[in-house]
DNA sequence: TTCGCTACTCACCGCATAGTGACAGGCTGG
DNA sequence: CCAGCCTGTCACTATGCGGTGAGTAGCGAA
C-alpha cells in the first residue's frame, strides 16, 4: 500500500492537460477538446483514438464517451468550431492594397490561403484526412471546412466579377486543389513534384508561380 | 473432429488469392505483392499490414517476412514497380497533334496525367499516404513516385523550351500539385472545394478550367 | 527407402485498441 | 443529517495488431 502511493506520487504528471482539474464538467469537456485538437495537429489521423485522446487530456476515456458520445460526436465537436477558422486565422482587410479586379482578388486570396494553411497544422491533418479517407466522420468534417471556405471566398468576393468566358468555381477549386496538395506535400516531405519547398525561399519561389498562374487566367 | 472439417470445408475460400497453390516459392511471392498492390488500392494504407496481405494472399505473414523481410519490404517491392507506371499507363505519342509549343505540351501532359492518375487507384492510395504520412516507408515510395514521373516529363519535353521569365520548375509542380488533389479530393469525396467530381460532364469542367489555366500561364 | 532441404503453417507472446459496467468521492437539496 | 445526483476512476472484456520460434509437409537426391 505505501509503495502504490509512492509510486503514484513519485510519477510525473500522467499527461500534460493534467493539472488539478477539479469537478468541473465544463472545464473537463474543453480539455478533452483542446487535447483531440493538439493531437491531431501533433500526431495526425493515424493515431487518433480514443485512448489516446484520454491519455492526453489526462482523463478517463468513459468521460469522452459521455460527454461527446464518443470519438464521432468529438470529431463532429472539432468540425464545429471551423466555422471560426477562416475569421481567426486569415486576414480581412485588403492590406493596404486596392484590389480593383479579380484577378488582383485572387491573387491575394490565393496567397493568404496558402500562409493560413501553412501555419495551421489542424488545418492540414484536416485537409489530408479528407482525401485519405471517406468516412461519415471525415465527410462531415470536410463538409463544414469547404462551407467556411466558400464562405469567405464569397464575402471577400464582394462586387467584383470574373472575367467573361471563364468558369471561375472550376478555376478556382483547382487553385485551392493546388495549394491544398501543395502544403501537404511539403508539410509530409519537404517537396512537391521534385520542387523544394523547406526554406522562405522556396516558397517565395512557389508563390511567384502561383501568382504568375492566376494572373494567367484572370488576367 | 468431424465437426471442425465439415465447417472448414463449408467455408469459402478464405481469400481471394488462395487457389491451390503448390510448393512454388516464386508464385507465392507474386501472389504476395499482388495482393498487397490489391489491398492497398481497395482498402487504402489505413488497414495495411503484414495480417491483411497475409489474409489476402491467403498465406501466413510469415511468408511476407521471410521473402520481403517485413512489411517495409514488401512496400519497397511495390515502390520498384512505380518506375514502370508511367510506361505502363500513359500513352507516349502524341494523340495525333501536333506539339508545337511548351503550352501545348503541357495542356496534354496534364490532361494525360489527369486522366491516368483517375484510372489508377494504387496510384492515388499513394499519393495520399505521400501527404498523410512521413515515415521511411513512405518517403522511398514517394521518391521513386517522383523520380519515375520527372523523367517522364523529361522525355516528353523534347526540345521544347518554356517561355522566358516563366519558372516552369515551380509552375509545373502546382499544376501536379492541382491534378493529384483534384483527382485524390473526388476520389475520396466526389467534389474539390466545391466543385462537383463525378459525372463526365464534371470532369470536363474540371479539365477545360486546367487547360484553361495551363493556357494562362504558357500561352 | 531415407535423408535433408525448402516451402509452408501454427501457436503463441506482448501490446495496443474500443468499449462497458461497476464503483468511489464530492456537492446539493430535502 | 442523509439521499441522490454528478463527476471522475478503475477493472475488465473482446479483438486486433506485429512479431517470433517451433514444428509440419512435400520434393528431390543419394
Amino acid at each position: 500500500m505505501l509503495n502504490e502511493s509512492a509510486v503514484l506520487e513519485a510519477l510525473p504528471q500522467a499527461a500534460s492537460e493534467a493539472e488539478k482539474r477539479v469537478r468541473d464538467r465544463g472545464a473537463t469537456e474543453k480539455a478533452i477538446l483542446r487535447a483531440a485538437k493538439a493531437l491531431l495537429s501533433e500526431e495526425g489521423f493515424q493515431n487518433f483514438g480514443i485512448n489516446a485522446v484520454a491519455r492526453r487530456a489526462g482523463c478517463d476515456k468513459q468521460l469522452i464517451y459521455r460527454y461527446y458520445g464518443g470519438l464521432n460526436g468529438l470529431v463532429e465537436a472539432i468540425g464545429s468550431d471551423l466555422g471560426t477558422w477562416v475569421r481567426d486565422r486569415i486576414p480581412e482587410d485588403t492590406g493596404g492594397m486596392f484590389l480593383l479586379t479579380y484577378g488582383d482578388l485572387m491573387e491575394r486570396l490565393a496567397l493568404l490561403f496558402l500562409e493560413a494553411l501553412r501555419d495551421d497544422p489542424l488545418m492540414r491533418r484536416i485537409v489530408a484526412w479528407e482525401v485519405s479517407e471517406n468516412t461519415e466522420q471525415v465527410r462531415r468534417l470536410a463538409e463544414s471546412r469547404s462551407k467556411a471556405l466558400s464562405q469567405w471566398l464569397e464575402r471577400m468576393k464582394g462586387s467584383l466579377a470574373p472575367p467573361k468566358g471563364v468558369d471561375a468555381a472550376a478555376v478556382n477549386a483547382i487553385l485551392i486543389a493546388a495549394i491544398q496538395h501543395l502544403v501537404l506535400s511539403a508539410s509530409a516531405g519537404g517537396q512537391c513534384a521534385g520542387l523544394a519547398l523547406k526554406t522562405a525561399k522556396d516558397w517565395e519561389k512557389a508563390a511567384t508561380a502561383l501568382k504568375r498562374i492566376v494572373r494567367g487566367v484572370y488576367g
